[in-house]
DNA sequence: GTTAACCTTTACGTGAACGGCAAGGTTGTG
DNA sequence: CACAACCTTGCCGTTCACGTAAAGGTTAAC
């Protein structure tokens, strides 16, 4: 069941405690109000709302929210693509909801074969970015290639040819 | 010296054609607008200018331009990391100025050097933002493992624990 | 030398991604 | 119940990376 089977026998798994805005921000470098922002644009609701509307998020969310941030940061990927590439959080719901509104194990089966299949998608769509970053690299190595051989040239004392910079075979 | 020596004996080798801004745009598949900004934010300066103040760019520029468009496009950096990356465009204008101005070899060579460096402080940022790209999909391979779990789950027709997120351990 | 198709600078406008208040409600601790 | 420390929803401000005219000069072709 989970990780380890707690010691109550009978009584419900101690659920995981949620966290307030601020906290998540601090546990994840992020500001309050970028998590806010992050939600008015679709891309992540918490999980509840304490009786006083406080924002309270799981681990679930928080996780969201990491993968959320490195798709920003580390690929460099827009909102809005960030958007397209988790389905928008009304979708997410509403697929919880579904998950957990059913017992069929077929429908069960749907849903999170639906979900494996973003999964999928988001991996290629990063495996795709470090293909694009490869080729860039490949690029500045071909620069770099170039100088080499210019202080070659230049260490080998010859009469220094004006500036060529038309690629060269070899 | 070039890659296939011209024909014309002793005269001026037949100078690369300098493009125009739009000339350049359409071949990058970027606007003027982006260009000429780019060129205020100090990122590139045309190789010349006509008579009537025309932005003439050469080869160079073109290749630099093209780099800029990938680490924009394809790396996400921001214009300010670009500019970071590459030097400032004053610093480039002085080098080749410098490199021209003189024949002492080991004053080329340390400009050639300066280079060199640059180009690899370049491909090492590369280099560390695929890094954080394959953290980022082991990230992702680790919530499509979960899945998959799921789905076996699933298809053995286990009674269904109620949706456990924690991480498994196998 | 006229004209269309380019180009120049200057300047104001815009969408994205937040920052930073204000005015008020909520929570937990003493 | 008082109080500090958090939270809420507005809403306006800002920076980045350009878009989009406006007003005029330049080039190349005829």
């Amino acid at each position: 069941m989970s990780h380890l089977d707690p010691p109550s026998p009978s009584l419900a798994v101690a659920d995981p405690p949620l966290l307030r805005i601020q906290e998540v921000a601090a546990a994840l470098g992020l500001t309050t109000r970028t998590i806010r922002y992050y939600e008015e644009v679709g891309l992540l609701a918490p999980a509840a709302r304490s009786d006083g509307a406080y924002r309270l998020y799981d681990a679930d969310d928080i996780e969201r929210l990491r993968f959320i941030k490195g798709l920003r940061d580390d690929a460099g990927f827009s909102l809005a693509e960030i958007g397209r590439l988790l389905e928008d959080e009304a979708a997410r719901t509403r697929n919880r909801a579904r998950f957990r509104s059913t017992t069929d194990a077929t429908e069960r089966r749907a849903i999170v074969d639906d979900a494996l299949g973003r999964v999928d998608r988001q991996i290629s769509s990063l495996r795709e970015k470090i293909e694009r970053l490869e080729g860039m690299i490949a690029e500045a190595d071909g620069r770099r290639t170039h100088l080499l051989d210019h202080i070659a040239e230049l260490d080998a004392g010859k009469e220094p040819a004006p500036h060529d910079h038309r690629p060269r075979r070899r």
